[in-house]
DNA sequence: CGGCTCGTACGATAGACTTCGTAGTACGGG
DNA sequence: CCCGTACTACGAAGTCTATCGTACGAGCCG
């Protein structure tokens, strides 16, 4: 049978309970620029991505620590397949914890891009 | 006349202008759990609050530090009264470059505050 | 005026954060 | 089976942060 097990590739990564998300910790993992960025992108797809589509002026080292900030703030959620990582938001724990807040701070993004960023 | 002259008294301290507060930075100032606490403080009673009204677990030097942070990025206003300085959220401001943003931030807070800290 | 309170400034320290380079592991394809 | 790709782990360097202690300046009150 084409059972839908999720192939467990032995590789888990560990990720904080939803109840273990801390409004600190997600705040701090969003207030460093690189990071609001993938989140802003990662949002804006609405799927998940590899860390590979990301084309960030760091070298791979850095960018995978800054995906690990990202999933033990409990921001995104990483699991392995094949090779690659994929990465998604975490919209539905986060929604349940703080309501509206996820939306409140894409919102901000947005808005400080087009006042500064973006022509 | 009993000019409502703000009796500035030579003592100003620099803030940011609104456009120049950054999101990056707000995040980052409230990351910390004494300054996100400052905050929620300020936000509950409405008005300005002196320094010395908050019974932080810190040194009146930390104190210092952490309200100066929280004026150089923007969330917070500080003018001397006297002896005093006073302490005021910058909510127009902030409403103004990120809608609904604080409010879902303090939402969030005691949300997180009723799940955990307070029984 | 003398002292008190409020808050600052400065220096110091320990810890955390960011970044990198190198070396290594896991998976998939020829 | 060997190699390329994707990502990790570890160590190192530099910077930033949080905290403290002590010493100081600015107002208020007796």
């Amino acid at each position: 049978m084409t059972t839908a097990s999720p192939a467990p590739s032995s590789r888990d990564l560990p990720h904080p309970a939803r109840e273990e998300i801390r409004l600190e910790g997600v705040l701090h993992a969003l207030s460093d620029p690189l990071r609001l960025r993938i989140v802003r992108e990662l949002a804006a797809e609405g799927v998940e991505l590899s860390c590979s589509y990301f084309d960030l002026p760091v070298t791979k080292s850095t960018t995978t620590h800054h995906f690990r900030v990202l999933r033990e703030n409990g921001v995104i959620r990483q699991v392995y397949e094949g090779t690659a990582k994929m990465n998604g938001l975490r919209r539905v724990d986060l929604d349940a914890l703080f309501p509206g807040l996820l939306d409140s701070l894409l919102a901000a993004a947005a808005h400080q891009a087009a006042r500064h960023d973006e022509p």
